[in-house]
RNA sequence: GGAAGCGUGGCCGAGUGGUUUAAGGCAGCGGUCUUGAAAACCGCCGAAGGUGUGAGCCUUCCGUGAGUUCGAAUCUCACCGCUUCCGCCA
């Protein structure tokens, strides 16, 4: 959420930001709503006023034993009046609030300007594409005779689920096993263990409500309706962040680095026909995820700090990848700035994403009501990162690809080995 | 599923219809003292918002939401959460 002082004391310079990423701010809509609040709630105030120091006075002329008859039928009419002032301001309120809650951030002043991902630029290159002396075959063909089995997944549960079995199934796990040790063993996070389903407050604190419902699962329990709708976590930066919500923090305790593995779960609503083959785009998928709650300050080294920290877990795997800085126009909604990393695919010969790294100033916290009380006393909302070490099922992609060989078995790389019984491959 | 109790500022905690303008304590900040620190003592100190150049003034907030009342932390109803006991259960 943008901060409306901002709004009220320099819209024309916002809407420039904003437009950088393809957003049109309704510049007048949100003047004649500003002014409209503006006096209901001067209006409103000036009634409250008057009723405290009326009752007030009745309150001390009872004491003393005074009639208080007169003073009665002069506040008999205020009742009315003052609840139809708070209707009418909660109205105005509420309005101004919702379309608050759907404005993008703005891009930070060093994001590059593009319309869409064309724009992106890239940061850095890794290592160096494996130069294959047969015929590459895709994950999917490298892996289903192996475990990797869609037939089933899509049995089960539809279109884009998918069933792991034997070495394949191993495989996933000891690539999230290897990127949660490398987190929290090297990287200095604390490994978190979060609910899979959460209530719509905490989508609106991270930015996936009100826009975004369609990208998610709605859940029910049996019988009768939650109080409050839950929703499936579409990744563990939801509730990992949240943590902190409506809370105020010590300086000295930021930041706060979590790490979690966990499912996440996506509707895909605008992807139909993309990405239909394999595992690349799943309603279910496992992601190790990182999350920073920094200090204003610091939060751009720290987003420096985590990209690298997910750039380890590539180079420890030996993938090859390039880093890209998202354009203004390729952002997503809550970001200030975002770098993807994009892994080397050789079936599809080109990098593909694999992690995206985000810096969010203060935008969830504004959101969520996360502060901190800073070295003067005062409260200041905390910046709120995160990231990617990795997405599991395509870094499990990345993996049956580059390390696939002539006889159709998988070479393992050698930091999972340990994780995998100590062969060094599967299949073949 | 049944029963009872509880929910007050960063934390603890008093407060059962009217100067509550939420006591007191802890933590924090500033100062006195000290070679320095600690202790002691003195002072400041909840949050969000509105308005004003500013000192300030005003409003809201006691789990959440409705209601009763001229007036609600306090009374009523619903919901949420926590605790304890019973039952069931991986």
């Amino acid at each position: 959420m943008l901060d409306i002082q901002l709004l009220r004391s320099n819209i024309d310079e916002v809407a420039a930001r904003l437009a950088a990423r393809g957003y049109t701010l309704e510049v007048g809509a949100f003047n004649s709503l500003e002014a409209e609040r503006k006096s209901l709630q001067t209006r409103m105030q000036e009634l409250q006023s008057q009723r405290n120091s009326t009752s007030k006075q009745i309150g001390i002329a009872k004491k003393n034993g005074e009639d208080v008859s007169a003073i009665m039928a002069q506040v008999a009419s205020l009742g009315d009046e003052l609840k139809a002032a708070e209707d009418a301001f909660t109205t105005v309120q509420s309005r101004l609030d919702n379309w608050l809650l759907t404005i993008p951030n703005l891009p930070h002043e060093s994001v590059p300007a593009g319309a869409d991902e064309s724009g992106n630029v890239e940061a850095r290159r890794w290592g160096t594409p494996r130069a294959f002396d047969f015929e590459v075959k895709d994950h999917v063909d490298v892996g289903s005779p192996l475990g990797l089995d869609f037939e089933t997944g899509a049995k089960l549960s539809g279109a884009r689920f998918t069933v792991l079995r034997g070495q394949i199934a191993q495989l996933h796990r000891a690539l999230a096993q290897f990127m949660l040790n490398t987190h929290t063993d090297k990287h200095g996070y604390s490994e978190t263990y979060t609910p899979y389903i959460v209530n719509s407050d905490v989508l609106y604190g991270t930015g996936q409500l009100p826009k975004f419902a369609e990208d998610m699962f709605r859940v029910e329990r049996g019988g009768e309706a939650a109080a409050q709708a839950q929703y499936l976590i579409s990744t563990s930066e939801i509730t990992m962040t949240n943590m902190v919500r409506e809370s105020v923090l010590k300086h000295d305790e930021l930041p706060l680095k979590f790490t979690a593995h966990s499912p996440c779960f996506r509707s895909e609503a605008g992807a139909y026909g993309r990405d239909t083959r394999g595992l690349i785009r799943q309603h279910q998928f496992d992601k190790v995820e990182m999350v920073q709650i920094a200090h204003p300050d610091h939060s751009f080294a720290a987003l420096e700090e985590m990209v690298g920290h997910a750039e380890v877990i590539l180079q420890a795997l030996e993938l090859p990848y390039r880093v890209v800085t998202l354009c203004t126009g390729d952002m997503g909604f809550g970001s200030h700035k975002t770098y993807d990393l994009e892994v080397w695919l050789p079936a599809q010969n080109t990098y593909r994403e694999i992690s995206s790294c985000s810096n969010m100033g203060d935008f969830q916290a504004r959101r969520m009501m996360a502060r901190f009380k800073d070295a003067d006393g005062k409260n200041r909302y905390v910046h709120t990162l995160n990231g990617s070490g990795l997405a599991v099922g395509r870094t499990l992609v990345a993996v049956l690809e580059n390390y696939q060989n002539a006889d159709g078995s998988v070479t393992i790389p050698a930091v999972l080995r340990p994780y995998m019984g100590g062969r060094d491959k599967i299949g073949g």
